[in-house]
DNA sequence: ATAAATTACTAAATCGTTTTAGTTTATCTT
DNA sequence: AAGATAAACTAAAACGATTTAGTAATTTAT
């Protein structure tokens, strides 16, 4: 059993304050009584226990993250990020798994607030539509950092990808290969990171005067692997040709490619095909594909990075402050768009 | 700001005890008096402070779970698994990533002691070799339990998967599909998995009276698909003719494969190749890769039970008791294998 | 009608820290 | 040498719950 404040007090013949205030180095004490109780301490390994320090001081050093889909590897990635710098900061993680719903969400939400979190780090559930459980956590004085899908109103820290860049910089890469009919499976209606690769493929079209269509453009709704072969093979069923594809997601473009090879269409000679993610598969699949790497790993590192910034500014200034940072995407050229142009 | 239990039981006009009484259905409570609680709590929405409840009750609610890699999707399934039953239990989970790394491990175990965690579910890194931090969690009377990569000696809850049984059927499939000179990638000489694997592939072998051939059998440290690409180079440069293998894991697999793409050796007709895991991959890869499943979702479902019933033991009769669950695995038939015989 | 038992509470201690407000002892002024 | 200052502590309250022991009020037993 490990040693309490009272224990190691005693045993030093001082009083319980005077040892908590000697391993929080306050002032008032000498420094040969602090040596002598923290070179103890280190002997019998006392740890201060973290329940009862947040009794007193409301810190848990505990940050709380909400994953829409903890078997997505970009996520993952981003966890990854989160983690190292969090185990850096002397930080816990606990970790919630909204499976996109808006319910499960809403839950992991008050469960973390009840467990005093100092943060919530979190994307959104494709499904989240509403924001109240969003605003409790800043009206709860906890740090809100977004990651990745996020809402725009939130008047929190956000970490996020320029999707419009990205979006413009994967159709333009169609473009520079030759391709003049380029299709676009878009995501949902509803999350920015949707609309603004939709935008970003307008933005490349009319930037080098491609006309668009917009019978070219189809809806994903969950970004599935599925899904991807649905929207393709209703694109070829209603007769349209196309010479590119730009898919809202990786899975959805592998999707797409089993249907195109199932028709032995050749990717990337008759078709182009680039998705959105950089997920693992694309590497060995084959064709290997084509795709915008969103840098998750950074963008972990950045929400705690921002959560940190503000945790300390919280300390001094009693107020929340926050940013939103925009980071870089980085185009991955491989065989699903090597066609010679 | 949450009410405390002070400023409900000074609303109803009661002492914090009977508050506390009422909502915990105490006998000594009249059952007017806990309506009457329970449904002002509810408006409210009174939520007993996790921390101080600790501090009288020893426990959390909170069980820690280690993974050794947090980018592999087969222990993400296995997280998966333990969350949702976690979840319904009303426990949180706090997460350490320990890197394949012994020393990142003992860190993450001595963190999550002192967070005072109810539980410890974990999977062994690559590099545990010494397991005192083990038996730490152990006579801290936490309980503990080993999932997938475990040490047969500690004493504590344990469930894995029948990789003897797992790499038999691996090995009798390709010897079913005619195969005859079949190699096998092996695991690290330390893992009981990649032990259990190879014994299974020997008795395999054996049962078909096939020949073992010490030649064809190499070691994979890391598991990486470079190291499959390599091993396969290091086969085919030694001149050893194979038509079967069997690797420990998927990745290993998918190295090996794309080393034989290269030199136009055709899988499955020249070569069958079967991995282990069943990841995410295997299934968009082209051939697709056949696999064993070792079920990773019913695994962290399984240590999360072993858990509840071993802290529902621990409750009444204040001693560990501890059992080991042996799961099955499936042969997923895919085209890396798909030879006809 | 009185004692015993039961019911339905309350007071206060407790868990393990931190922190405010003293208190003692030694040191410095003048 | 007396008072002021500083140094180095201690006592006790506080955080927010739970729980043991105790108590008043009511009911039951004789």
């Amino acid at each position: 059993m490990r040693p309490s404040l009272k224990q190691i007090a005693n045993a030093l013949n001082l009083s319980t304050a005077a040892v908590s205030k000697a391993l929080n180095d306050y002032p008032d004490i000498s420094l040969a009584t602090k040596k002598i109780v923290k070179s103890y301490v280190k002997k019998v390994g006392y740890k201060a226990n973290i329940q009862a320090t947040y009794l007193r001081t409301q810190k848990t050093m505990t940050i709380g993250v909400i994953l829409p889909d903890i078997t997505n590897h970009f996520f993952l990635e981003i966890l990854k990020g989160i983690m190292t710098q969090a185990n850096k900061n002397k930080y816990t993680i606990i970790l919630g798994h909204s499976k996109e719903s808006e319910a499960e969400e809403k839950k992991l939400i008050y469960q973390f607030l009840q467990q005093k979190v100092d943060g919530i780090l979190m994307s959104l559930a494709q499904d989240t539509s509403r924001f109240e459980h969003l605003n409790k956590v800043i009206n709860n004085k906890t740090i809100l950092v977004l990651f990745d899908k996020l809402a725009r109103t939130i008047n929190c820290s956000k970490v996020f990808v320029d999707d419009k860049k990205g979006g413009f910089k994967a159709t333009q890469h169609l473009i520079k290969k030759g391709c003049t009919k380029i299709a676009h499976f878009r995501g949902d209606l509803n999350p920015q990171n949707s609309i603004d690769r939709y935008l970003g493929y307008r933005e490349a079209l009319s930037f080098h005067e491609i006309k668009f269509d917009p019978n070219k453009v189809l809806i994903s709704r969950k970004g599935s692997v599925k899904e991807g072969y649905l929207l393709a093979k209703k694109l070829y069923e209603s007769g349209i040709k196309i010479d590119g594809l730009f898919c809202v997601t990786d899975m959805v473009a592998l999707g797409a490619i089993r249907f195109f090879k199932e028709r032995k269409i050749n990717v990337p000679n008759d078709i182009c095909v680039i998705g959105f993610s950089k997920t693992m598969v694309g590497k060995f699949v084959n064709p290997s594909l084509s795709t915008v790497d969103q840098k998750a790993s950074k963008m972990g590192k950045m929400a705690m990075k921002l959560f940190l910034s503000e945790e300390k500014i919280l300390k001094t200034e009693k107020r929340l402050e926050n940013q939103s940072l925009q980071l870089n995407t980085k185009l991955i050229k491989r065989e699903s768009t090597s066609k010679v142009s």
